[in-house]
DNA sequence: ATGAAAGCGCTAACAT
DNA sequence: ATGTTAGCGCTTTCAT
């Protein structure tokens, strides 16, 4: 008895064909109940606990396993509660395949050593969160490897399905909103906007460089009706972040933005600190606009935000997961925005 | 040229021998340059994206991937930030491994269409969160299967490696300040008791019927200190449930307890609730206990609870695993919770 | 209903 | 440094 029995063990000891063994677990095919149970008690026996997964995938060509591809490391990904409500969705939208989810990163690190990469991972398909500025080389792989993909945001160029929101648009109305109320001294605090993660004043030339879309489509959406909004890159969409970005533009008195626009709902927390810690009320003497319509933890305020619908996203990802895998070929899917009006903008002073 | 070209197709534009080949992909062995470029050269002209994962697995006998047992719905496990932070954890202890991380769960469903379910994946080792029911057939399983694996709390009388915390000390702790601060008629919110998470009133006959052991040592550690508190199982660790829980508890004006202990603090945050819609004020009319130390959101108090370090326990774990792989025989470990004194609790009135 | 044979694509011994 | 050989454990035609 081999200290891990195979199939042929078990065959063998039931007295039966690999072939008679293997119908036996899998079900597919016509076998005795007398074989069957012969099989099983001799499985039982040997303490053989089933088929090879690794064995059945090479032989089958699938895996069951469905992979998403996060742009950062996973415990980053944990803290950013959009990724986990998407994430959520994704394993909601898949269900029906009964699929393990693989959670890989896209880090840009040559990782040559690591096992599973974005290279080599078992896959069935593959969900693609965020806006890796690396996206179009992981879509080139895939695509050789024949492993169907498809990206919630940060698509634009590439030729892949995508679930998107209109980050452009609803940008654009949440700057609508604060021109209406009368703010015309604006600026905005961005997400990271490079490979890098550059932090700082995002001047035309680092902006023509710009390789995360999002960041890129909500700036423009902002600029539709800012044109001249000064912006700042942060490195991370984090309340941190968003403190420092803001205290830099708050500091000076001369020319004083009396909104911001932040990029998401982390970084505008970081906003209304900063503004308090300088002594600035909000909205009274800012107003601040968020994205993203999360709760986040410990903010007193009920943030004016633009509230994605990121379970549904992800949801909507895992339903095309499906799809694609069944050969359907779903069409590409943009989701809306909602504008919610907190107590976070006002009027501008004076 | 085949749609998916394989390494033999590679090795043969190449025109070396697909081990050659092999070699030149996974660098474990001594080729010329010359060669290793001409056999990258055939792969970019075939359009081979490297060797299948599946494969190599197989050929291997290690697939990179270390899954990650919940113990309900992937979706379930996100809306936990206990849970949350220890796959954290488990990241970044896992991290030296390279390997992906497969989630998984069991529900208990008898799946047997799922292609990966907790039987048959293709998991090189295992970490089990929570406290399944089922968790003894589950590290069977892995056993048979030859998997290491490492229990995150639950596995009181498995044979497993665990990485547990005091959940029966620390809440005894918890129970001791409450005592100490006059408190005499409390009761108990629990977490769900049983794998089909019976809600209601915890008699005897239910607790020696418990299945989930962290409920089981809370609720010793609780008893520890007041034998005769009453205890309400919830069906879930959430805001909701602990909110209907005590709405029961504190319906009646007559006997009503003093303070109550919630087992989580999602738990916590709706037994506040419960009390403020009956126009009770914490801590003056009733104190609250939760456990875990997160930030629950929207919760404008500071909760007095049981801080666990859930990053650290799965950390530990991913630690554990590493070793395990490695053939080392980690030690198990027990982590301690540091009670955190909020604005929850105070002295009884009158 | 069962068995025999043929690989899935790769890598690790072992030769040369 | 390169090639030859032999499977990893399973599933699937195709016979019978």
């Amino acid at each position: 008895m081999p200290s891990h029995p195979t199939l042929a063990d078990v065959a063998e000891k039931a007295g039966v064909s690999a072939s008679t063994a293997s119908i036996a677990f899998s079900g597919s095919g016509p076998v005795s109940d007398a074989t069957k149970e012969r099989v099983l008690a001799a499985a039982a026996a040997l303490g053989y606990a089933g088929p090879d997964p690794r064995a059945r995938s090479l032989r089958r060509g699938r895996s069951g396993i469905v992979g998403v591809v996060l742009e950062e490391r996973v415990r980053a990904a944990f803290l950013d509660p959009v990724k986990i409500r998407t994430l959520d969705g994704i394993a909601e939208g898949i269900a029906p395949l009964g699929a393990g989810l693989l959670l890989l990163t896209d880090t840009g690190d040559v990782d040559g050593d690591a096992p599973v990469s974005i290279e080599s991972a078992p896959v069935d398909a593959v969900v693609l969160i965020g806006c890796s500025p690396r996206l179009a080389d992981s879509v080139a792989t895939f695509r050789r490897r024949g492993i169907p993909a498809v990206a919630i945001e940060g698509a634009a160029d590439e030729d892949i399905l995508e679930i998107a929101i209109d980050n452009r648009a609803a940008t654009r109305r949440g700057a609508e909103y604060l021109q209406k109320l009368g703010h015309s001294r604006v600026a905005i605090v961005a997400l990271p906007i490079d490979p890098v993660r550059t932090r700082g004043p995002i001047t035309p030339e680092v902006e023509s460089r710009a390789t995360n879309v999002t960041t890129r489509d909500r700036l423009l959406g902002a600029r539709e009706i800012f044109p001249d909004a000064p912006a700042v890159a942060t490195a991370a969409s984090s309340v941190e972040e968003g403190r420092a970005a803001a205290a830099g533009l708050l500091a000076d008195p001369t020319g004083r933005p009396t909104a911001i626009i932040a990029q998401s709902d982390l970084l505008a927390a970081g906003v209304i600190r900063a503004a308090e810690e300088l002594g600035l009320r909000v909205p009274d003497d800012v107003s601040v606009l968020g994205f993203d319509g999360i709760r986040v933890d410990g903010l007193q305020h009920d943030l004016t935000t633009l509230d994605q619908p990121s379970a549904a996203k992800g949801r909507a990802a895992g339903e095309a997961i499906v799809r694609l895998l069944a050969g359907e070929e779903p069409e590409p899917a943009a989701f809306t925005c909602t504008l919610h009006i907190g107590d976070t903008t006002a009027p501008p002073r004076g």
